[in-house]
RNA sequence: CGGGGCGUAGCGCAGCCUGGUAGCGCACCUGCCUUGGGCGCAGGGGGUCGUAGGUUCAAAUCCUAUCGCCCCGACCA
């Protein structure tokens, strides 16, 4: 029996003045969490109860499709070595030596772990399909941790990796994780939602993100008020109206115009009598590009050109240019290539490379809203001037068209036409397809059926632990606390005797707790001696989502039992009490 | 890493400007009282004022350095 007045539920009336978030207020104040240093957390009794809950459940799921491992946290330099990340990861890893001064990580995620597995032991084709899984601590020394558990630098993954014998393989597993999160989240009473996903610039092909709208939030994400259009910012489009493209002037060839002191797309339109959407924005980048066998960065001008009125997107980009790290151009740099200051940029009279390998020429991208466009004004590189009748593919050739492009809220949904909306949401789950990346740069092979040495190709698929329970807590609270469902709460029921004092009262608490316990309930007896207002306040506060008030009514043979999510609160019988609660969370027996 | 803010009792805060050896509410302990929404009365315990150095007869208070935490931004396969 779970008596609160043994237990360590340390409850505050207020909330830290540093927690921002419902979530972070709400889980320090209810003794489920304390922060030891900046995004690490200490998970107490309450806490610690729900997580087992939620882990359970994944567990549950996951073991339809795969098979639970449990990898080391330590791992040695020489492994992310292989697959490159020991670099790239950069200061996000956390990084120490061992007495020998060996160097370590503790790890971000696991593939280099199971690819290493896997080609140690992986022959055959016959031994494929797998996927691997489990639940396990993350490190990353996130730059800024914030917003309580949302972004903390030590935190629980549930990860797991799939290896394939090809791309149809892939899918199937990639379903099978997309199904199984469906049912994972769906019994943590989530409303969530799947979005497409910018699949970064690692070759991956497709991805989802599983999001959950909440002000608290990091991530925005567009979804269709219509249809079930939804896709990550990085990745979502829309479509636009057409735009009436102005008429050519004089002899439809590129006409200089001047236009003293009028730097900005805004500036000149005005200047000029036209819409932003007839002017081409032109965005200077630099570009590091790494020589394949050197090793050194050498840069590499990379020109933009957007509509006037649109917003570049930095991960669209960074896909465009397959994941170069770009950077505004300097002054110097502006001038060398454009022999104009800055505010007169254009595309025409620059000898723009063919394709992205075409030596060290300028790479000029173009958004895909600029495709068919005519007679357009652009920046002349000259001070002062700019040009009009500019044409895609007439007087000038890009080097690739791209979506560049910022969605916008209330443009049209890219499947139905109906308006977009954005929102801030968290990020839940990810699924990804990782394609062969590990398996070529660990060198992971086995022999198809036909004795042909093959690369498997892998999947990867996290959930955040921590973010369930958080996001549940976003979704679920109000002034005087949260409630959990049933799935995930440390418990199911709370037993609330008014007065111990009372003997009636406190025996009659006693044998219920006791009954529904026998039962098969998560019972939590609050046998505290405290005033009813100081339990009922700290029974709305700790995410139980019912109560059961044993008070006068003892003597009428009943109890209240109060649901936290509605307030709703029904008399029920003592003597019946098991059997109202089989009806309420086991219906199904 | 850029910008801003804050470190005084478990939690929330005042005191700092104008130096004189620390206070309020809640929580905690004891007793009485009370028992359907954080009751009441009385008594009590708890703080090297983040840390280090400096100025001064004297530093929570002024100066310097440093550490930590929070927020905005950058960053986040």
């Amino acid at each position: 029996m779970h008596r609160w007045s043994e237990l360590f539920i340390p409850t505050l009336r207020e909330a830290p003045a540093d927690a921002e978030v419902a979530s972070h207020k709400f889980l320090v104040r209810a003794g489920y969490v304390r922060q030891l240093a900046a995004g690490i957390y200490s998970y107490l009794f309450m806490g610690q109860r729900s997580f087992n809950k939620i882990m359970n459940i994944v567990r549950q799921e996951m073991d339809t499709i795969g098979q639970e491992f449990f990898l080391p946290a330590i791992h040695p330099r020489e492994l992310w070595e292989e697959s490159g990340r020991w670099t790239v990861m950069g200061q996000n890893m956390f990084r120490l030596k061992d007495r020998k001064g060996a160097e370590l990580a503790l790890g971000m995620t696991h593939e280099e772990v199971m690819t290493d597995i896997a080609r140690k032991e992986l022959r055959s084709y016959k031994q494929l399909p797998q996927i691997w899984y489990q639940i396990q601590t993350k490190f990353r020394d996130e730059p800024r941790p914030r917003s309580g558990l949302l972004r903390v630098r030590q935190f629980i993954m549930k990860d797991s990796y799939s290896f394939d014998i090809d791309a149809a393989g892939l899918d199937v597993s990639y379903k099978k994780h997309y199904d199984v999160y469906c049912r994972i989240f769906d019994r943590c009473g989530l409303k969530y939602m799947v979005v497409e996903a910018h699949s970064g610039a690692m070759g991956g092909s497709l991805s989802h993100e599983f999001m959950v709208r909440t002000p608290a939030g990091e991530d925005l994400i567009v979804s269709c008020e219509k249809c079930n259009y939804a896709a990550n910012m990085e990745k979502a489009t829309s479509q636009l109206e057409a735009v009436d493209d102005l008429k050519p002037e004089g002899d439809g060839k590129p006409l200089l115009v001047h236009t003293p002191g009028q730097k900005t797309i805004e500036d000149v339109a005005r200047y000029l009598g036209v819409s932003p959407k007839n002017k081409i924005k032109t965005l200077a980048l630099m570009a590091n590009e790494v020589d394949g066998k050197s090793g050194k960065a050498k840069p590499r001008a990379v020109i933009l050109l957007m509509r006037g009125d649109h917003q570049m997107n930095e991960a669209k980009l960074s896909s465009a240019v397959g994941g170069l790290e770009t950077r505004p151009m300097q002054e110097e740099e502006i001038v060398a290539l454009f022999h104009s200051p800055a505010g007169f940029l254009g595309p025409i009279g620059i000898d723009w490379a063919k394709s992205l390998d075409d030596g060290d020429k300028p790479i000029l991208i173009v958004d895909e809203a600029l495709k068919g466009r005519k007679n357009l004004i652009s920046g002349a590189n000259k001070q002062d001037y700019h040009v009009k009748n500019v044409t895609p593919e007439g007087s000038f050739h890009p080097t690739a068209y791209a979506d560049l492009r910022s969605v916008v809220a209330g443009e049209a949904c890219p499947n139905c036409g109906a308006p977009l909306r954005i929102d801030t949401a968290v990020e839940i789950g990810h699924i990804f397809k990782l394609g062969y990346k590990y398996s070529e740069s660990m060198g992971t092979r086995v022999l198809d059926r036909n004795g042909k040495e093959v690369m498997p190709i892998m999947g990867c698929y996290g959930i955040g632990i921590e973010r369930i329970l958080t996001a549940i807590v976003e979704q679920n609270n109000d002034e005087n606390g949260f409630w959990l469902p049933p799935q995930v709460a440390p418990f199911e029921v709370v037993v609330v005797p008014t007065n111990v004092s009372d003997d009636k009262i406190r025996t009659t608490a006693e044998d219920i707790a006791h009954r529904m316990e026998a039962a098969g309930f998560e019972v939590l007896l609050d046998d505290r001696d405290e005033r009813p207002g100081v339990k009922f306040k700290d029974a709305d506060l700790v995410g139980i989502p019912f109560r059961v008030n044993v008070g006068k009514k003892v003597t009428e043979g009943t109890v209240e039992v109060v649901q936290r999510s509605t307030r709703e609160m029904r008399d029920a019988s003592i003597s019946a009490i098991t059997e109202y609660f089989q009806n309420l969370l086991r219906p199904a027996l």
